[in-house]
DNA sequence: CTGAAAGCGCTAACAG
DNA sequence: CTGTTAGCGCTTTCAG
């Protein structure tokens, strides 16, 4: 800045005022201030102002997610990225792999690069280590899960409801006989769409008691060992609601292996790409990571902005997509 | 810091030697530092100290990729983020959507938040403007596209190459009518598959004009329409070679409108998940995404520890995945 | 309309 | 082993 200030022949506040269009400034002054930083190739450090500037903004945002390489994450992923550039602000991105230990290393990196916003889908038990920073005025929004241990905003997709809906959606084709497929169940997700799960067990008159819980697939290959192994046995299954994306994929190769994917029923939770592709296709809970990363950016925007509004958990809804693996009726 | 040291009643460079581990303190020293930080939820402003630091490294690097919600660019993003958090580096994330416009937006954002490298799938024809940076040491590493205008290194796929094995695959089962459907003719991979698949009929003694040239698909929708067309002809292609991810969805429509998937025969440039599950399994040249970003981070990280190395263009091979569609011989 | 001086949080260079 | 002083690139404040 000193250097195009000296090729200018005016002072370095013009320039500041120029590159910040300031006002006040005369427009020959402009000019010539415009073209010194262009012969320059100069670019404003962004950070050095930020240090003496009154709102201390780096128009930086950081987001912590399962993994980037993951198509629900990246959906949110973009989402709140158009939302953020539009204002000027540039994503930080992490993967945490559902691992605490890299949730706080990831946080602790964002933090120390003065971010003016944080999203997060959590892996900690509880994230009370964030309450001096939201203290300091960082707005802090979760999405996916809530948080626990602060009270902070969480843009959330309704699971346990998804969930019901899904095994409604089997129990009105006459189906008795559901299983269900779960994540790790120290994932809020997961209990959610359990307890959807049996609570509309419940409500149907099944006792609980007989239904399949199968807990704890952490990935593809443990969904489809699970599947392989439950219909094996005698008294198999009708129904298979699988309760996660990878889980899905699983359910979907086990029944495939066994040639049963035209006579048990699958819903999943969450889309699957070219689940309309399949044959049959695959009935799914969708949700809407579009309208999941808009609302968390709005979120943080607005809290930036000063608005003082209360905290809250925004449900989004999720939407049962018919696809045909869903509407298969019991054979037995 | 000031404030830590007040509190450990230190003078504030001591803190500073704690916070980075510089030697010559003794450990009560570090212990009542230590103490006093945590105790005062301090986290050092890494940009404040870069401004005087002597390497002037803010550990920050810019990722510009076609979309973050795209199954390729994530999985690169991913094999990125990992190489990067390894050693301290955040990493900033935007897409471009091909728009030579978001790409200078989005440098601009990065380079005025001082990253120390830019990773870059080009959209502009161009990216002479970048030349000064790259004087100024920042190392660039332009990965799925060569640059053009600067030389700089490249990770690529090896695309030519790649559709010529996916249409030698195709010659060799006898197919003579092969389609080529193509993304936007001014993209770079674009043009080098279209290169590989036409040499490779020229080697088989077809001629070019026979092949069936269609490009400037930009999405799903398209290919899928150019498909049903292309496929209503009297004499209509034995094979479909479809030369990028969402042309090959499109074309598995496509087929599948006319039920001619077990018929007419596809392979398609680029993974597509679920390709195993389809009926055909949907035979593919597939790329390397995780091989191509862990190659693209090193190759940042030997040029900022100071290797003077030539600039290289780096070809990352791909990999003919047989699953079925691939295989159907023609039967006319 | 323009510029000089001070200071943001930190590290380099030096002195004790 | 520890502290002091200067200054990184910028914005704020205030004086022309």
């Amino acid at each position: 800045m000193k250097d195009v200030a000296a090729l200018a022949g005016v002072g370095i506040k013009t320039v500041s005022r120029v590159i910040n269009r300031e006002p006040n400034v005369s427009s020959a002054t402009i000019e010539r201030v415009r073209s010194a930083a262009d012969r320059l190739n100069y670019q404003p450090d962004i950070h050095a102002g930020n240090l003496r500037r009154s709102d201390r903004r780096t128009q930086t945002w950081g987001l912590l997610v399962g993994s980037v390489a993951n198509p629900f994450s990246g959906a949110v992923h973009r989402a709140i990225e158009d939302a953020a550039t539009a204002r000027g602000v540039a994503v930080f991105a992490s993967s945490l792999d559902d691992d605490p230990a890299r949730e706080r290393l990831a946080v602790t990196a964002f933090l120390r690069r003065r971010v003016d916003g944080l999203i997060l889908t959590a892996a900690s038990k509880s994230q009370g280590y964030l309450l001096p920073e939201q203290e300091r005025g960082t707005p802090i929004v979760f999405i996916d899960r809530e948080p626990s241990g602060i009270d902070a905003d969480a843009i959330v997709s309704n699971n346990a409801e998804g969930a019901a809906l899904a095994t409604r959606h089997l129990l009105e084709r006459g189906h008795r006989r559901i299983a269900f497929l779960g994540d790790r169940h120290d994932i809020q997700t997961a209990v959610e769409r359990r307890r959807g799960f049996l609570e509309e067990l419940g409500r149907a008159g099944i006792p609980t008691g007989d239904a399949w819980v199968i807990e704890d697939l952490h990935d593809e290959h443990a969904a489809h060992a699970a599947v392989t192994e439950l219909l094996r046995g005698e008294s198999r299954p009708t129904a298979v609601f699988s309760a996660q994306n990878l889980i899905t994929m699983g359910a979907i190769r086990g029944l495939r292996d066994r040639n049963l994917q035209s006579s048990v029923a699958l819903v999943g939770f969450d889309d699957v790409e070219f689940g309309d592709l399949l044959d049959p296709g695959i009935t799914v809970i969708a949700q809407d990571p579009d309208r999941i990363g808009r609302l968390a950016a709005e979120r943080i925007f607005t809290r930036l902005d000063g608005e003082d509004i209360p905290v809250e958990t925004v449900v989004v809804p999720t939407t049962l997509i018919e696809r045909g693996s869903g509407e298969i009726v019991p054979t037995e």
